[in-house]
DNA sequence: GCGCCGATTTGCT
DNA sequence: GCAAATCGGCGCG
């Protein structure tokens, strides 16, 4: 198990970095427990030329400034006011590119099964933040310690398909835009038509 | 300052 | 299928 180095988050391609972190391991060292997911459905955000992402046209505000940070560090916002979504922040300094992690297989011990009813959680960007137990407090936090980090232990998906986005409708030809990766099939990815839409890249 | 909308999920009709 | 939960950003004035 490698932790990834920081070069791979400096990458100029943010689809590219996004297609690569599908099979990688999303790993969170908190108290005494390790939470770990391997990452099955990722989302690129181009910087400001995409107008679903939040940097779109180069804004900078309190929530997006982040963005702007050097790559291999964490931005997660909450949206709709209630849920947080973690992204991985890519290439340098000043280009806000960001990676938004949609889906892990979550490994080892996690306490999910508390939830009431016997039915398990469903799937989506949300879910990812409430299984590590990332929230808030992890925004601008480097990806390049202990704490919170992803890793690779070789594992490589035998497919790997490409989609249009998810719920950025309003992003116009951006919508278009065929940034979403994931693994075809996987029980983990968001359950949604688009998935049948998937060309097959590997 | 006010009001609408969003990279969503859940539960009820 | 649809509304609720709930908050920061943006446009408007």
């Amino acid at each position: 198990m490698q932790q990834l180095p920081p070069d791979f988050y400096l990458q100029s391609n943010v689809t590219a970095v996004a297609q690569q972190l599908l099979g990688k391991l999303l790993v969170h060292r908190c108290k005494k427990e390790v939470l770990a997911g391997r990452i099955v459905e990722t989302e690129a955000y181009a910087g400001i030329e995409d107008r679903a992402s939040h940097a779109w046209g180069g804004r900078r505000t309190k929530r997006t400034e982040i963005m702007y940070a050097r790559g291999g560090t964490a931005y997660v916002y909450k949206c709709y006011g209630m849920h947080a979504l973690f992204n991985v922040i890519t290439n340098e300094v000043d280009i806000p590119d960001a990676v938004l992690i949609r889906a892990v297989e979550p490994l080892g011990a996690f306490g999910i099964k508390k939830r009431k009813g016997t039915r398990l959680p469903g799937s989506g960007p949300a879910l990812v933040t409430q299984i590590l137990q990332l929230n808030m407090e992890h925004n601008g936090a480097t990806l390049l310690q202990q704490t919170v980090f992803i890793a690779d232990d070789g594992y490589q998906p035998a497919e790997v398909a490409v989609s249009r986005r998810i719920g950025v409708d309003y992003a116009g030809a951006a919508a278009q835009w065929l940034y979403r990766f994931f693994i075809p099939k996987h029980p983990h990815i968001t359950p949604h038509p688009i998935n049948k839409e998937g060309i097959l890249l590997l």
